[in-house]
RNA sequence: GCGGGCGUGGCUGAGCGGCAAAAGCACCUGACUGUAAAUCAGGCGUCACACCUGACUCCGGAGGUUCGAGUCCUUCCGCCCGCA
């Protein structure tokens, strides 16, 4: 094995904010890059051909490990060739370990040493989900960028709590590791293709998560130990999970800059347009979110301007777009007062229509952070673009 | 014409002596951050109030019985179903 999973490169930095190109076997990403999650196998409520059009452009999206083994499972997922050709997605993914269903579904599982309990959402079978199986599962979906199996505790968990979630990440993420590592000697790995960039090596990559909520000294100890063991790229995890928001803001400004410079950073989860501006600002790569996709099947829509709910009677007639500064085929088309319509009549155009809106703005947003870093002017662009978006939409 | 049934908040529709009145729809508002989410929560007679809340009006109309009536009685109006 020689050549990297990975191959990353800053290409221009202004504070802390840096200007990326990560390539992966299969596609070039441009960070600060924004991936959209596609839990089930797909991003809801959008098409893959408007992911890859011109206007979206997203490089990289999402799979979750803890419910595409849930459904369909391994044996479909290996009978298919693996998420990429099971789904008809070519570019990149990153598939999350189903750490933070762990978090998210507490109420169904148990937590041990060797790994997870888990009642299924769908139908009560006992599962257990470890590490060693987290990566087999990841193996199986082929993905570009395989996360570690980490323990996601509460934002506000106090600190003896953090050190138990911890250090049993830290735990996971060395067993991690080295099943990993023997999946990609076996060739477990299904999403192999020959078509490979050149300058990476083809496998798997594997990223590493920090834990430790909200104490600086925990996530300093985590940040070292998953180093120690050692990573194609980092992540910040436990965040935007109920924490008051400047602890986030101040976790990855601690954080982030500590961090190997030569790895990519990527922020779990987050966030909002606010966060992503101010999370860039203090050094991070990569993020994913639900926000435009989840918000967007439930009406609101993000803008310039800040959100708005496209459900309420003031749009009723209004025949402005989303947002005025739009340029996606949504804005270009189609008005306030149709969209509210489509709502109000639960077409199922609504929101397949805001979350193309949405991602569009997402995926624009960081564009253009892209580019004010490479021109040196992002601390302008920054405050322009919280000074706007805090105008309000009306 | 005779007999029977029914009239409840924007709509459908519970209620059969203690009610500002079930439920659903519609409507209004809010929430949503590595997706158990095309979901969830709240509001929805009027007025006042930041708040516990208070006042008023109310179940087709008018009378009556009762401490108390959407609920019982009389009558009028309207709609529906039978029989002529």
């Amino acid at each position: 094995m020689s050549k990297a999973a990975i191959n990353w490169q800053v290409v221009a930095r202004e504070g802390e904010a840096r200007a990326g190109l990560l390539q992966t076997r299969r596609s070039l990403i441009e960070t600060p890059a924004f991936m959209p999650v596609g839990t089930a196998g797909t991003v809801k409520g959008i098409r893959f051909e408007a992911l890859e059009s011109e206007e979206l452009d997203a490089r990289i999206i999402l799979g979750n490990t803890y419910h595409l083994w849930l459904r369909p499972g391994v044996e479909v997922m290996r009978a298919c060739g693996g998420l990429h050709r099971f789904a008809g997605w070519g570019r990149a993914l990153l598939t999350d370990s189903g750490g933070f269903q762990v978090w998210s579904l507490g109420g169904l599982r148990k937590l041990r040493e060797e790994g997870v309990e888990f009642r299924s959402h769908l139908n009560g079978d006992l599962c257990f989900l470890s590490p060693e199986v987290s990566m087999e599962v990841q193996a199986a979906l082929g993905s570009e960028i395989v996360m570690v199996l980490d323990e996601c505790a509460p934002g506000e968990a106090e600190h003896d709590v953090a050190r138990r979630s911890l250090d049993l990440t830290a735990r996971w993420a060395a067993r991690s590791r080295k099943r990993f590592d023997e999946l990609q000697r076996e060739g477990a790995d299904a999403g192999r293709t020959e078509e490979h960039h050149p300058s990476v090596g083809g496998q798997q990559a594997l990223f590493g998560i920090v834990q430790g909520a909200a104490h600086q000294d925990l996530r300093r100890e985590s940040l070292a130990r998953t180093v120690e063991i050692g990573f194609d790229g980092y992540a910040i995890g436990g965040l935007s999970v109920g924490e008051a928001k400047p602890v986030m803001y101040e976790t990855v400004e601690r954080l982030a800059p500590a961090m190997p410079a030569d790895a990519p950073r990527y922020l779990m989860g987050v966030g909002t347009p606010e966060d992503l501006i101010e999370a860039v600002a203090r050094g991070a790569d990569m993020f994913d979110c639900v926000l435009p996709t989840r918000n967007g099947r439930t009406g609101q829509a993000f803008t310039s301007r800040g959100t708005l709910n496209i459900g309420n009677a003031r749009w009723a007639k209004d025949a402005r777009p989303l947002d005025e500064s739009c340029p996606c085929s949504v804005c270009r088309r189609h008005s306030r007062a149709y969209l509210r319509h489509l709502h109000q009549s639960n077409e199922m155009l609504a929101p397949v229509l805001v979350t193309h809106h949405n991602l569009a703005f997402f995926l624009d947003t960081m564009r253009r952070v892209r580019q004010a870093i490479r021109s040196g002017e992002y601390t302008r662009f920054r405050r322009d673009f919280l000074g706007q978006i805090n105008s309000g939409a009306e």
